[in-house]
RNA sequence: GGCCCCAUCGUCUAGCGGUCUAGGACGUCGCCCUUUCACGGCGAAAACACGGGUUCGAUUCCCGUUGGGGUCACCA
């Protein structure tokens, strides 16, 4: 049987890191397994779903490239939902019920006064039925079988389905709830294995009688530790490292997800140059139980090493008009994001802001230009100029070098010089020497 | 509050009773390369939360404490 995964968020908001990770767990798994990824897009919820967040799931999907073999929508299968839920209805699985919210969230402080576990007390099969009111309806749960299934991650879990509520499934306008469609979907789509996070391990327990109920054999399940931000300890923060914001950042999405794969394994997080790859060694065996820490600083430094190995096909179309193989080859190792590419391209080819020198440095740089406007560029113009200047000076190490590198390409740090001079070409260089004297 | 999960270097983790003078990766620090900074290469420092058991012997098993995470919605 081959393997079938879905990834299944809401259009309510754009993704974040906690999402993408769950999302790319998805698709990994299922393409070591040759298997299909489908995105579900669970828009039940019509007062807080939109169209707009819709198409940036899939667009931030696309950046990814975790591209989904099938992409359903909830609000197109709303007939589906109907048969399965009459079906149930008939079989005594699901029951009309009609407490209001108030009465419900005041019978659960009492409970909780009491120490109890707040679970939801079903009426007699007597009670009386208000007039009038339009039912919810509910998924009995049966609290004869204890429920069990084994966890890729977590291993075998237990649950008494008596310290569960029987959950809502159905409100009285007759919207649904997520717990149902999601079960009808998995059984329709053929789902085999539920990868989710581990919020969502109570809820598995209970759709694990649902999926019996509709005579299917419940999938294999994995719930992955959350992750927590790095600093404070609210997991609800992540929130903050949305996808708009970490693709204005500039970071490669193979870097990210890199780390995203790895981040909570046992594995190295270590930047990997495609999906196949990362695919190739996804193990649900390395996953840890304990919440892992997300810190953005880590995927600044994925991102860096990745750009670094990054050969200029990769990145070509990304380019500035006009870069070549050389310039890509001798700026690379200094960019932490590919956009540093186009201030140290204006560098090499364009112009740069000169910088403020003091007294003895402006000499210097005088100097310099005076030597490097005689100099053979098509030598090793850098090693000319720098021994000239040695000479003249005195001056040698960094009291040689940083005036002349400020000079020269406006920055603290940066490539090495030799690269750089020899590329700029003398005119620029002089210029720039020049410029920086006076001011 | 009930229930569930977790607890090893700063971080992610390996370890499944003796093999641990506790291994790896990221970070940090140092050295090398570079007549500068960075990149790169090499190396070093750095951890078994605490208290009880069990055992000839506990990082490893059990209990408790403390600490973290999750969940108990007519949200997903």
């Amino acid at each position: 049987m081959s393997v079938v995964t879905r990834f299944a968020p809401s259009p309510t908001g754009r993704l974040h890191v906690g999402n993408i990770r769950t999302a790319l767990h998805n698709y990994l798994f299922a393409k070591k397994h040759g298997g299909t990824f489908i995105l579900r897009i669970d828009d039940t919820d019509r007062e807080r779903s939109t169209a707009e967040f819709d198409q940036a799931i899939r667009d931030d999907l696309d950046w990814m490239g975790l591209r989904p073999d099938m992409i359903v929508r909830q609000s197109e299968r709303f007939d589906l939902y109907e048969r399965e839920f009459q079906r149930l209805k008939e079989a005594g699985r699901v029951y009309a019920c009609y407490e209001t919210p108030e009465e419900l969230d005041l019978r659960r402080k009492v409970l909780l006064g009491r120490g109890l576990p707040p679970v939801y007390e079903r009426q007699p099969a007597d009670a009386p039925v208000p007039e009038g009111r339009a039912p919810h309806w509910r998924f009995r749960l049966d609290h004869e079988a204890p429920i069990v299934f084994t966890d890729l991650i977590r291993g075998e879990q237990r649950f008494d389905p008596k310290l569960l509520s029987d959950p809502v499934v159905r409100r009285e306008d007759g919207s649904w709830l997520y717990l149902l469609p999601s079960v009808i979907d998995d059984v329709d789509l053929g789902v085999t294995h539920v990868v989710r996070g581990e919020d969502h391990v109570s809820n598995s327990a209970a759709q694990t009688q649902m999926f019996e109920a509709l005579g299917a054999k419940p999938p294999q399940f994995a719930h992955e530790a959350l992750l927590v931000a790095a600093e404070g300890k609210l997991s609800k923060r992540l929130g903050s490292y949305g996808a708009e914001h970490l693709r204005a950042e500039g970071v490669e999405p193979m870097a990210l997800l890199s780390l995203l794969a790895r981040i909570g394994t046992s594995q190295p997080v270590e930047p990997v140059a495609n999906l196949a790859e990362l695919a190739g060694g996804f193990d649900f065996s390395t996953f840890g139980r304990a919440p892992a820490h997300f810190d953005p600083n880590e995927v600044a430094l994925v991102n860096a090493r990745l750009l670094h190995r990054l050969d200029l096909a990769a990145v070509a179309d990304r380019l500035p008009q006009g870069a070549t193989e050389e310039d890509w080859l001798l700026l690379r190792p200094n960019l932490e994001r590919l956009s540093d590419f186009t201030a140290w391209f204006a560098v090499l080819h364009g112009d740069v802001d000169p910088p403020e020198l003091g007294h003895e440095e402006r000499l210097l740089v005088k100097d310099a230009a005076a030597i490097a406007e005689k100099l053979d560029w098509a030598a090793e113009p850098w090693r000319a100029l720098t021994d000239e200047l040695k000479r003249t000076s005195g001056r040698k190490g960094r009291e040689l070098f940083h005036p002349l590198r400020l000079a020269l390409t406006g920055r603290e740090s940066g490539p090495e010089m030799a690269g750089l001079v020899a590329r700029m070409g003398r005119d620029r260089a002089v210029r720039r020497l020049e410029a920086a004297a006076k001011r």
